[in-house]
Formats: C-alpha cells, structure tokens, sequence
DNA sequence: TGTACATCAGTGAACGCGCGTTCACTGATGTAC
DNA sequence: TGTACATCAGTGAACGCGCGTTCACTGATGTAC
C-alpha cells in the first residue's frame, strides 16, 4: 500500500508521537534488560539498546554517563530479580517446623532458588553474578534487592547467620560460610550454563543440585 | 641514528631473516597463550596474535582455519597447563600412608591444584575453564593432556574412582560426584579472581579453600 | 489568558577503533630430472 | 652437480561490521511575566 520502500526494520520500536520520548531512561533499562536476558553482559551494548528504543545513539547520554553505567543499572534488575526468585522459594516454607529445621531449610532455599535462577535466566544471572567485580566497583546502593530489602548476598548472609542462631552452625564455623555455600552453588550453576552439564535436562540437573546442597549442609 | 622515524612498535617482533617464518603456528599459538594468559579468551584476538608473530594478519589462516580454531588450540594448551599443576601436585604427596588417606589426600589435591592454578593464571584458568562448552564443540584429542596422559577432568574422575576402590566413597554416590567436587572449586575459584573475594590476600584464600575442600570431603 | 523565553531531551553527522575474513599476489623452498 | 619447476607460506590491500563517544544542533516543554 505505502509507496514508500521501508527498510529492514526488525521489531520496529513503537513510534513516537511526540518529539519527546516519555521515559527514555526507562526504556533503555528495559531494553538493556531484554538484551542481558538473551546474550549476557556482553551483549548489553549502548548502540543496540537506543536501537530498540528508537531512538539515536547518543540520545543514550542523556540518561547514562556510559556503556558501564547502563550496564550496572541492568546488573542491579538481575541481583533484583535473583533476589525476588529467592524471597518466593523462602516465602514457599511451612513455618510449622523446629526452628533448627526452620533455618536449615532457609539456606537450602536460597541455593535452590539460586540454581532455578541460573537455569531459567541464564542471561541475567551471568549479568548479575559474572560481571567481574571491578567491573562493578562502587555500585551498591538499591535497586539490587528484592522486596525485603535485601540483596542476593544479604539474604544468604542472613539466613548462615539464622544457623548460627539456632545453634546449627558452631559460630567460629561462621566466618565466611557464606563463600563457602554460595562457591558450591555458584560452580554448579556455571557448569550446567555454560559447561559441561549444559545438555543436561532441567530435572536431572535439579536432582544433582539438591545433592550438591546436601553436601554443603552436612560439611558445612 | 637511523634516519627513518620509526612508527609506535611496542614490543617489536623479532625481525625476521627469512621470508618464511620458520614455525609460524607455534609462534601464533605462543602469542595467542600469552594473550589469554594477561586478559583471558576473549584478549585472543586473530590480529593481535600476528601482531606479536611479526606477521601480517591473514597468515594466521595459513595455520588455523579461523580464530575459533585458534582458542580452541590455547585452549588446549591451557588444559594442559592445568594438569600439570595438578600431576605436580599429586606427585608431592607422599605415598606412605594408608590407601583410603592416600585416595583422599589424592582428591584433595587436585581441588587445591585447581585453586593454585586458578589464583596463579587466572586468565589461562578462564580459557580452559570458562568457555562455553558450546564454543568449544567437538574438540577432544591430546594436547590438553598432562604427562599422565590425561586431562584435568580426567584426572579428578580417576581420583573419586580411586576413592570408591578404597572405600573412601560408597558405590551409591559415585554418579555424578566429580562434579560436586568440580562445583565447589570452580566457583570459590571464580569468586577468588573475578567475584567478591578478589582482594583476598593469596594466604587467606588458600585457607578458605582448604576449608572447602574439607565441607567436600565431609559432604561427598 | 497570552506571550517571551530558558531549559534540556532527543537529533544528525561524524570520529576512530579493532576486529575477522577474503582476494589475488609473490617469492623462497625443496624436488624431479 | 646443475637447472626447471611445482608447492605453498607469507604479503598487500581491501571489505564490511558494530562498537562507544563527541560535537553542534533543534524543537517541544514548562515557567515567568
């Protein structure tokens, strides 16, 4: 019908009726979001970000310094999302249980919630928990919790700490117990993304993930 | 003295005689391991490896039929490195000891030769490690082998199966049990160079990996 | 209620970068006679 | 032992790509009078 001859224009972004564009800042963090789903970190890239947004490259600088700060922001919406993924597997325990078995199951949670992430989003759990730590230097701040308030690594930290309380964990075993637990749970989750357990399906790789979560309980 | 202005040539190749190069591919992969040994796969770029050979770009391809094939060949080398770093480490044990003492001090060995090598080249641990098993497809063969002949992977299977000889380790939990071990060195090895517990002094993170390595003993 | 103006979000064009890869070539080497 | 020739390792030049970032701009918005 248009005469016009329309370029390629894969997923054409929704056109705007006026010159300005609403929520920019917003919709380049979705589209960072999307791209960090689909390809990881690396594949979080300014130009391709404005791209979905439809908008020009460097409109991007209105809303961030740099590639790097746009990267952290998408890194802070995966530590959140990993973070909610593991307040729902927390919110999912009965209550009605010895406090020791209480906190024990906390901890499992955590790890198992941590696994389920890494399977299901494999993309923002790379963004969230690879991006190299200098990378990420001095960006704390909100933005990474859940709806506690707490981040991935507060509410690991938190729930070793339950242990402690309870008495289910000797407090000189206390001091960086939580590396320990989320080392295990953290090589697991690489293996079955990225390396050799990749063709493995979902409900094997869970059953060796509770395995692996029996093992840091009993040699924790 | 000479007349020329010589252009910018950081680390300048050795000039050649010949007009051939005399062993091209081994140069390209020494340089090619040099890169991933300072920045890791991703710093092995085609260009820049026969920058360092003194060579012109498409040489390369005389050689390797692209740069996938390349990091795949450092790839190798740095499996290779790795099982060395374990062999020496379990040559260093001493034998005199009772078998079930000896197959664990055995496992335990690899795990911390993992860490070693880990913290010692992070960048050639993330080559043979971290690439994805996909991008590494239908690559096998020597060349990632130690003296024994065998690969890291190989060499720690063979060390779990030595503890199910001796007892060490019920038949039952065998399946599958080299990758718990794997998980847990594998990621505390993450966490140590790229992750939260990169400022971890070289002391400090030994200790926490013997920790690990014992809740793997305990739990396995 | 209407006009002048400052603000600043998004535009348009361009920069230089390094990358992987392809092409037609040249010239040193080693082999066959 | 000496020459003709095939082989093939490395050259030279170019391709198209996508990237991050900078510049001077334009035009819609909201505020002050």
């Amino acid at each position: 019908m248009s005469p016009r001859i329309v370029p390629p224009e894969p997923a054409a972004p929704a056109a705007r009726s006026t010159y300005r564009h609403g929520d920019l800042r917003r919709a380049l963090l979705d589209a960072g979001i999307e791209l960090a789903r689909d390809g990881g970190p690396d594949a979080v890239a300014l130009r391709e970000v404005t791209r979905r947004a439809g908008v020009v490259p460097n409109a991007a600088y209105r809303h961030f310094a740099s590639r790097r700060e746009l990267l952290l922001a998408v890194r802070a919406a995966a530590l959140s999302a990993a973070a909610t993924a593991m307040e729902k597997e927390l919110a999912a325990l009965p209550c009605d249980q010895p406090p020791v078995d209480f906190a024990r199951a906390r901890v499992r949670a955590i790890g198992t919630a941590y696994l389920r992430f890494a399977q299901a989003e494999p993309g923002l759990f790379k963004t969230a928990f690879l991006v190299s730590s200098e990378d990420a230097q001095g960006e704390v701040g909100p933005g990474r919790a859940g709806a506690s308030g707490m981040d991935p690594f507060q509410l690991l930290g938190s729930a070793i700490d339950r242990l402690v309380d309870v008495g289910a964990l000797d407090a000189s075993r206390r001091p960086n117990a939580e590396y320990l637990a989320w080392s295990a749970v953290h090589g697991l989750a690489l293996l079955i993304i990225e390396g050799p357990l990749k063709e493995m399906d979902a409900q094997a790789a869970h059953a060796l993930g509770q395995r692996l979560i029996d093992m840091v309980e009993r040699g924790l």
